[in-house]
DNA sequence: AGAGCTCCTCGGGCGC
DNA sequence: TGCGCCCGAGGAGCTC
């Protein structure tokens, strides 16, 4: 599933493909993806408009365009595939922008959870899916030990269910929080209440080295996630317990095992990580 | 505030 | 062995 690293290679080489190209028709199969307006209302608007650049907060893309921007968001399986020339759709194609140069972006998507909502150009950070978002894991000064424990104050619920969510910290999915947590010898059914300060230091510290190490790689593989086109991330090589049941722990030998957490498949060493 | 439901499809596991 | 059924996976928005 595509968490902020994955997102983070989507937009730099969605960037590389589209950004300049202008919008000549729009081709939308499966209008559930598109939230807040009709679907026929969004292929108009957007009809005739540029595709100026492309950022990205955490899992959040924005396609920003003459008019408008798109906050696009990948939720599960969601991907962007390129061509250079029109090929015919396929069965998840759900969301089809044609070029006025022959070329197209298709947005695929088998579990048709992701979604796209149309904003005018510049108000993208003031929409309330952006509004409540927390700081990002990497070169964010807002992620400090204090502001963490302000936000985990007498809090019941589990480290990886805060960890989850992203208004505490934006761009962190099911694997990296399991990751983070096996480097912060952390188990991931601890109440966020027991969790002391030097523990949201090393949370905060192995958040910004993993998540830097899996964009420098490009993301995660796993299952049918491929970035773009035939990009691939590579960090699935790096992935020490996310996926890894039955293997040894890298640091102690002791067989990975597999439990839910609030209903998330939670990846841990029964050793390293104790209660 | 927080638990639980919803969206959706595919594939693994199981039974016959 | 082969087929068909059921259920689990999961991010974020919503309700209660």
């Amino acid at each position: 599933m595509p968490e902020m690293p994955e997102v983070t290679t989507v937009r730099r080489v969605l960037s590389e493909l589209v950004v300049g190209k202008t919008i000549e028709d729009v081709v939308i199969h499966y209008d559930g993806i598109i939230k807040e307006i009709d679907s026929e209302q969004f292929r108009t608007e957007l009809i005739g408009q540029q595709i100026e650049s492309i950022e990205n907060y955490g899992k959040f893309l924005f396609l920003h365009l003459t008019n408008n921007t798109i906050i696009s968001h990948l939720r599960m399986e969601g991907k962007y595939n390129y061509n250079q020339s029109a090929l015919a759709d396929t069965k998840h194609d759900h969301v089809i922008f044609k070029f006025n140069d022959g070329s197209e972006l298709k947005y695929n998507d088998t579990r048709k959870f992701g979604t796209m909502v149309l904003v005018p150009k510049g108000e993208h950070l003031q929409h309330r899916s952006i509004t409540k978002l927390g700081p990002l894991p990497v070169d964010d000064p807002r992620l400090t030990v204090d502001y963490l424990v302000l936000k985990a104050n007498n809090k019941t619920k589990t480290i990886k269910d805060f960890l989850l969510d992203q208004t505490v910290i934006c761009g962190l999915g099911n694997i990296y929080v399991d990751e983070i947590l096996f480097a912060s010898l952390i188990n991931p059914k601890r109440s966020v209440f027991t969790i002391q300060e030097y523990e949201f230091e090393r949370i905060i510290n192995n958040s910004e080295l993993i998540i830097k190490e899996a964009i420098k790689n490009g993301g995660t593989t796993i299952k049918s996630f491929t970035v773009s086109g035939n990009v691939s991330g590579k960090f699935q090589h790096e992935l020490n317990v996310y996926g890894q049941k039955g293997r040894p722990c890298p640091r102690c030998g002791t067989p990975i095992e597999k439990m839910k957490v609030s209903g998330r498949g939670t990846h841990y060493c029964p050793k390293c990580q104790k209660l």
